[in-house]
DNA sequence: GGTACCGATGCAAGCGCTTGCAGGGCTTTT
DNA sequence: AAAAGCCCTGCAAGCGCTTGCATCGGTACC
């Protein structure tokens, strides 16, 4: 019952099917303007005729683009890169490329294998989330010519280019909108990420300015877990007096205090407000909506495919480091 | 200040610094076994001098093995495929295989162009979580020796190999479940999907036995967002007398019911149970926590490239499906 | 001492494309 | 009418690996 294997068809036969060389036939695919318009209706109809498929891996030899772009990200489980990797990947696939996905893990503990699963397939570009903490690994990357961006945040020694936004300027923008609103007794659930730090220092480095007593700040493991708001909310409630607001490391862990806070009588924002980061679908959604920092995910996501394009077409990038921003929305939970 | 862009080393590079011909050095890598120890030390030594690092599209080419493997899913950005995948991208590396990311979309629409993506790099193996319902789709895989894997269901008409579980048997356990609670009014908020759709009739199916009026179903768009959970409410609370249990496509959809029950002062489960799916995160830390079906989405993910390696290790595959069932958690929602 | 065998390595022919260069036929310019 | 230019196509030399087959030195066995 099972067919004999046919051999696949390869641009050869393509080729001698409509009466061209391979040459041409590569040429339709890779630069159709310049086959005659007759040429190129044989070359369809061959094409349909045998079923062929170009073999990438042939043409990427030969030609030394892969079309593969290796996307490394710490999870996809529970993340807020999601809509950027959604993004970057409809926007790729627009130009014929295909995401290689790497997860380094909580801790970016598998980056290194990782940047040599990609550079072995000889990836067009390599988009990080996580951070390269390690020096000679960076090192290394600059030594190809590799077109590497980071993306989320905005290293001081960047790589090559950056789309991110500044994490310090998140958290002082917080403090001073929680100020504002006369919030005086903050607590900060800070995640263990590089990042979260950043936000951290902001806020702290702002929240001297108030006058008021530095915030209890407590950490929360990685990776954000919906879980791990009950043991935020534990040590919350343990202290004397309350904190009035609570800002926590992302929407997920703002969620779940939230809940927690309610199941054990506490009134959201009256008793205690909370404040959120990444306006996740649920920030909006949840009752009361909670307010939080909303970072457009899924432009970073298309902005980095935009360099890629422009470093493709042989621009030279002179604007190496690209700030898309944030923006606090204020809801009903602060 | 930029070093001349240094030739990227090969094979050949590595073998002369070694003293060996480059086929010794391919055997290194691709059968380290049959190398004698002193030689294999001195390519060791070569490759790191040199800082070699394989093309694997050279190799691909030559050995027709692409190590990368399409996954295809229709979306990760609150998806219950993600354990799947993490699983799965774990699992493959260990193997040095790579996973090709493509997501086909609401509705699978571009599930043509992800196949051809996956043809063209010459794939190793794809893994399908969507549905191809196009048949000559499906008939054009077969023909292609290539090991395709659908996961998360259990196609009538499978392609290749299937990891999975009976959506219709997940129906008839909830129905029997809600039934033997005493339940008598169940609504149903079933997502546009052909998988939510099998349950649904396995409930319906199930629930006939018991004499009760068959249940009100109602629609609910894809993808699945928690925002969704709000026009479910609405439909939900204009019906007269109130379902007593809802039974939500998701368990994202369920958490956003029993929060907007909560905020219109209805108590979960006394005046409505609440039944999810999935069994993320969510549901376990929600208050009250959520009555779900877990499937265990990282081991169909790690079945999935068990059948890989086995066919990859010469074997041929008798049992082509594998169920991995699912398993209803009685929680306080219902 | 001869034969058989085995482990380790080398030789060289591809794998299926891409692309610089060249050339043939037309049209345009002088 | 010749020269110049342009469009389209073909030739063929790679791209950097893998692997079947051959080779060679040694050990085991009779």
């Amino acid at each position: 019952m099972t067919n004999p294997p046919a051999p696949i068809p390869k641009l050869e036969d393509v080729a001698q099917r409509a009466g061209v060389s391979t040459a041409t036939v590569s040429r339709f695919y890779n630069n159709p303007a310049i086959v005659a318009p007759a040429t190129a209706a044989r070359i369809r109809a061959a094409i349909e005729a045998t079923g062929y498929v170009p073999n990438l891996l042939a043409g990427g030899l030969a030609s030394n683009r892969s079309r593969l772009v290796a996307v490394l990200v710490p999870e996809i489980a529970q993340s807020i890169f999601n809509d950027t990797i959604e993004a970057m990947t409809a926007e790729l696939s627009l130009d014929g490329h295909v995401v290689m996905l790497g997860l380094t893990g909580t801790g970016n503990a598998r980056m290194p294998e990782l940047i040599d699963a990609a550079l072995s397939r000889r990836a067009d570009a390599m988009i990080l989330t996580g951070i390269i903490t390690d020096a000679d690994t960076r090192e290394r990357l600059r030594q190809r010519t590799m077109t590497v961006i980071e993306t989320w945040g905005m290293p001081e020694d960047p790589i090559d280019i950056t789309v991110g936004f500044s994490h310090l300027a998140v958290g002082s923008d917080v403090a001073r909108f929680l100020h504002g609103r006369g919030y005086t007794r903050p607590m900060l659930a800070v995640a263990e990420g590089a990042r979260a730090r950043q936000r951290r220092d902001g806020f702290l480095e702002e929240w001297r300015n108030t006058g008021h007593k530095p915030p209890v700040v407590i950490d929360v493991p990685l990776p954000t877990r919906f879980g791990h708001s009950r043991l935020v909310w534990r040590q919350l409630a343990q202290l004397d007096p309350l904190p009035d607001v609570i800002v926590c490391g992302s929407d997920v862990l703002a969620q779940g205090v939230m809940i927690e806070a309610q199941a054990a009588g506490i009134r959201v924002p009256d008793q205690l407000a909370v404040v959120g980061f990444g306006n996740m679908a649920i920030a909006g959604d949840m009752r009361p909506s909670i307010t939080t920092v909303d970072v457009d995910g899924a432009r970073i996501g298309r902005e980095a495919v935009a360099v890629l394009r422009r470093r493709a077409s042989g621009e030279r990038i002179v604007q190496k480091v690209i700030d898309v921003g944030f923006r606090l929305i204020a809801r009903e939970s602060a």
